[in-house]
RNA sequence: GCACCUGUAGCUCAGUGGAUUAGAGCAUCUGACUUCGGAUCAGAGGGUCGGGGGUUCGAGUCCCUCCAGGUGCGCCA
C-alpha cells in the first residue's frame, strides 16, 4: 500500500527540511525524525538522532548531541533561533516565531487553493476505479463507503500532482441484473412472451410513485425470494444471464436500458455528495470488444494457463494457485483458479485480467468512447459504448487502484498475480487492491428498519440487497438534510451540510476497520463532525466579511503586507504549527490511500483554530474581538491569521470533497 | 486447516519507534453568552493499550506466541 518514498516528517516542514540536510552533512545519516517535546520551554521541536547516533559512533548520546549543537550553530539555519540539548540526548530547536509565522501567512496568501499541493507524482498518470455498484437497485451506506474513500483519493492524488483517471465500472450483464429483469418480465402479470420486441408493457409496471432505484430495490428483494419457491422462475434466471452476455435480443436491450436508468439515479445520488467521475466502463463492452478472447490468446501463450484433463477441474482452463490440488476428507480439492469453465464460458476473474490489461495499456485492444454527460461541477463524463469513437487518452495508466471492499482481496491477488505469470511484472507491483472494510448495521439501526433482530446475536447485522436490508444512501442524506434544514440560511446549505456530515463521518475510520452503522452516531451534529469543520470555516468567513463591512480591514490587508507584532501568543503560534502540517498531512493520506488522516486533521485543525478565536491572548483579563482591536498592527494581523486559516481548512476539505460553505 | 483484518476509557474512534502524566468525540457531572456566529468553550471523573514473551537507550507502535471476534479460500459476481 505504501508506494511512496518521501520521508515522513514533523510538524514545521519548512525548518526541518534545512536542519535536516545540515545534520545529515554532519552525521552523514540518512533520514531524521522529529517529534515535539513534551515542555514548551525545551522547544518547538527536536530530534532523538544522537541516542540513534550513540550505537553507531560508540559515544555517549549526550555528547554528539553537544558536538552536533557547536556544528549546528556555524551553519545558519533559517528561523532556528536557538539550539539546546536535554538528556539524554535529545536536540531541541526554538523557532523565531514572527518570522517564521509571516512566512506561512505569505506562502499560505500566494499559494491559495494550491497551498498543501505538492508534486510528488508528476508526470505519473494514476487509474482509480471506484464506486462499481451493481447497477439493479439504490445504492446503500455500504456503497457510498466506497464512492467516499474513492473520490477522496482521487482528489488527493490530484493534489500531489498525479495525472487521475476516476473510473466508474458498471456491471451491467451480470447475475444481479438479470435478476431483476427476470422480476420485471416474468413475476407479475403481464408476463413476457419470450419474443415480442415491444416490452412497454414490462416497463409500465413501474408505476413512477418512487425512484426507480427505489422501486427496484424491492423487485430485488422480491425475486431474490422468490426464487427459493419458484422453480420455474429460477429457470427463467439462466435463460435472461445468457440472453443478456449474448447482446443481441430484446431482452439484452431491456437489461441495457435498466442498467443505465440505475446508473443515472447512482450518479445522481453521489453527485448528492460531490462525487465524479472521468469514465464509465462497461462490462458489456468488454465482452463485445473481445476483451477476454485477446487475453485468453496472451495467456495461452504464456504458458500461464492451463488445460485440465483430469481431476476436479477437468475440462477448464485454469491458472495453477495456492496449494493446486490437494486431498480433504470430502475429496479432492483446487485451490487452482479456473478462469475458462468447461462449458467453454470465461469465468468474472478471467474478464477482470483483460479488464486489468486493459487499464495498463498492455492488452492491445480499446474500448469505443462518447460523452454521457457535463456532470454537475462542470466537468465532462466520457463512456465506453458500443456506439462510440476511438480515443487514445484512457487507461495507459502507470498504477492502477482498484477500491474494492476486502472481501475481494483472494480475488485480486488472483488478477495481480496472472498478470505477472504473464510478465507484466511492473504492471503487477502497480497493481493495487484498496481494500476497505465493510459497513454493517447496528442492532438498533437494524431494528428502525423492521429487521427482525436476535438479541443473542452478535451485535450487528450486515446489509443484504437479496434481503432488501439496508440503509438506502439517499434516505441517509435526506435525513440529514431535515435535521440540518431549521437552522440553516438556505435549503442548498443543508444539503452540503448533509453530505459534509456524511463523508466525515465514513472517512472517520480507518479503511480497515468495519463500521457499525448506527443513526445517532451519523446524525449527530456536534463534536468530532463534518459539521464542527464548516462551522469553523463559515465562523472564519464571516469574521472576515464583517471586518469588510465594518470598515476595519479590507481584502487587501489581509492578505499582503501583513505586519508582524512583537510577541506572538500561544494560541496563535499552535494555530499556524497546524496550519504548515497540511502538506505533510496530503502526503500521508496518500501513501495510505485513506482520507482518515484529512478527516483527523481538519478537526483538529478547526478546533486550535477556534480556541485561537476564543482565547486569542490568554494572559489578558479579557479577551477583544478581532474586529475591535484598536492597533491595526495587531488587528490585521489577527484577520490575517483568520484567513490563513480559512483558506487552509478550505483546501483540506476540499481535499475530502467536502464543499467548504461561506455561511451556514 | 490456510490466509488476511480487528482488539486502546461505559460507547465510537485517533495515535508517523521517541520524552514526566497514552489522546479526541459521545455519554455523565460542574460551570461560561450585553462582544467577531453557543452547531461553541472551560473544567471533572473515567485506561491491566486483549494476555504473555522478545528486540531496542526507548514499544500502544516492530517480532514471536496464545486468546477473542470478523472476513476470505466456488466451473457465484
Amino acid at each position: 500500500m505504501l508506494w511512496h518514498q518521501t520521508a515522513l516528517k514533523g510538524i514545521c516542514t519548512l525548518i526541518q527540511d534545512y536542519v535536516e540536510k545540515a545534520i545529515n552533512k554532519i552525521l552523514g545519516t540518512k533520514e531524521i525524525a522529529f517529534n515535539i517535546p513534551p515542555k514548551r520551554e525545551f522547544g518547538d521541536f527536536s530530534t532523538a538522532v544522537c541516542l540513534s547516533q550513540a550505537k553507531v559512533q560508540k559515544r555517549a548520546p549526550l555528547q554528539i548531541a553537544e558536538d552536533l549543537k557547536t556544528e549546528l550553530e556555524k551553519v545558519k539555519l533559517p528561523y532556528v533561533s536557538e539550539i539546546s540539548v536535554t538528556p539524554p540526548g535529545y536536540l531541541n530547536f526554538k523557532i523565531d516565531h514572527p518570522s517564521y509565522v509571516k512566512s506561512i501567512i505569505d506562502r499560505v496568501n500566494k499559494e491559495g487553493d494550491k497551498f498543501g499541493n505538492t508534486n510528488v507524482g508528476r508526470g505519473r498518470k494514476v487509474l482509480i476505479e471506484h464506486t462499481n455498484v451493481n447497477p439493479n437497485k439504490a445504492m446503500h451506506i455500504g456503497h457510498l463507503r466506497n464512492a467516499i474513500i474513492g473520490d477522496s483519493v482521487v482528489r488527493m492524488m490530484r493534489k500531489l500532482g498525479y495525472h487521475v483517471e476516476a473510473c466508474n465500472y458498471i456491471d451491467d450483464t451480470g447475475a444481479q441484473v438479470a435478476d431483476v429483469v427476470v422480476a420485471m418480465l416474468y413475476m407479475d402479470a403481464p408476463v413476457y412472451d419470450g419474443k415480442s420486441t415491444d416490452l412497454s408493457a414490462m416497463w409500465a409496471k413501474y408505476d413512477g410513485s418512487q425512484p426507480f432505484d427505489y422501486w427496484c430495490w424491492d423487485v430485488y428483494s422480491r425475486i431474490a425470494q422468490a426464487y427459493d419457491s419458484d422453480a420455474a422462475l429460477k429457470a427463467k434466471r439462466a435463460e435472461v444471464l445468457h440472453a443478456v452476455e449474448a447482446q443481441d435480443s430484446a431482452v439484452a436491450g431491456f437489461a441495457k436500458e435498466v442498467a443505465t436508468r440505475i446508473v443515472h439515479a447512482h450518479l445522481a445520488t453521489v453527485a448528492r455528495l460531490n462525487v465524479y467521475y472521468d469514465l464509465l466502463n462497461w462490462e458489456s463492452d468488454i465482452f463485445l470488444r473481445g476483451f477476454w478472447r485477446t487475453a485468453f490468446e496472451k495467456l495461452k501463450a504464456a504458458g500461464a494457463i492451463v488445460f485440465e484433463i483430469e481431476g476436479p477441474n477437468k475440462g477448464c482452463w485454469v491458472v495453477r494457485f495456492g496449494r493446486g490440488v490437494f486431498k480433504t476428507d470430502e475429496g479432492l480439492k483446487s485451490e487452482d483458479k479456473v478462469l475458462v469453465r468447461s462449458n467453454g464460458t470465461v469465468t468474472y476473474t478471467g474478464k477482470d485480467i483483460a479488464y486489468q490489461m486493459w487499464k495498463f495499456g498492455v492488452l492491445g485492444v480499446d474500448f469505443l468512447y462518447k460523452l454521457w454527460e457535463v456532470q454537475a461541477n462542470g466537468d465532462y463524463l466520457w463512456t465506453t459504448s458500443p456506439s462510440g469513437e476511438d480515443a487514445n487518452s484512457f487507461g495507459n495508466a502507470d498504477r492502477v487502484i482498484n477500491v474494492i471492499d476486502v472481501r475481494q482481496s483472494y480475488t485480486q491477488h488472483i488478477v495481480y498475480d496472472c498478470l505477472k505469470k504473464l510478465g507484466f511484472k511492473k504492471e503487477a507491483k502497480n497493481s493495487i487492491h484498496l481494500d476497505y472494510e465493510v459497513v454493517v448495521l447496528s442492532n438498533s439501526a437494524a431494528a428502525e428498519l423492521g429487521v427482525a433482530v436476535d438479541a443473542e446475536e452478535s451485535g450487528n447485522q450486515a446489509m443484504s440487497g437479496r434481503k432488501g436490508v439496508g440503509v438506502k444512501g439517499d434516505d441517509l442524506l435526506n435525513t440529514l438534510v431535515k435535521r440540518l434544514s431549521e437552522k440553516v440560511n438556505k435549503e442548498e446549505n443543508a444539503n452540503h451540510l448533509a453530505a459534509a456530515a456524511i463523508r466525515y463521518f465514513m472517512s472517520r475510520f480507518s479503511t480497515g476497520k468495519i463500521i457499525v452503522f448506527d443513526f445517532d452516531e451519523a446524525l449527530r451534529t456536534t463534536g468530532d463532525t463534518g459539521v464542527y469543520c464548516e462551522y469553523a470555516h463559515a465562523r472564519a468567513c464571516s469574521i472576515l466579511t464583517k471586518a469588510v463591512k465594518t470598515g476595519v480591514s479590507s481584502l487587501k490587508a489581509q492578505k499582503t503586507g501583513v505586519q508582524m507584532p512583537e510577541n506572538i501568543t500561544i494560541p496563535e503560534e499552535n494555530l499556524i504549527k497546524k496550519i504548515a502540517e497540511l502538506s505533510n498531512v496530503l502526503k500521508r493520506a496518500g501513501q495510505e490511500l485513506s482520507p482518515a488522516p484529512l478527516a483527523h486533521y481538519a478537526f483538529e485543525l478547526a478546533t486550535v483554530f477556534t480556541d485561537f478565536y476564543e482565547t486569542p491572548d490568554p494572559d489578558a483579563e479579557k479577551q477583544v474581538p478581532f474586529i475591535k482591536i484598536e492597533d491595526p498592527i495587531l488587528r490585521n494581523y489577527r484577520l490575517a491569521l483568520v484567513n490563513t486559516f480559512r483558506q487552509t481548512i478550505a483546501n483540506c476539505l476540499d481535499s475530502i470533497g467536502i464543499v467548504p460553505l461561506e455561511r451556514i
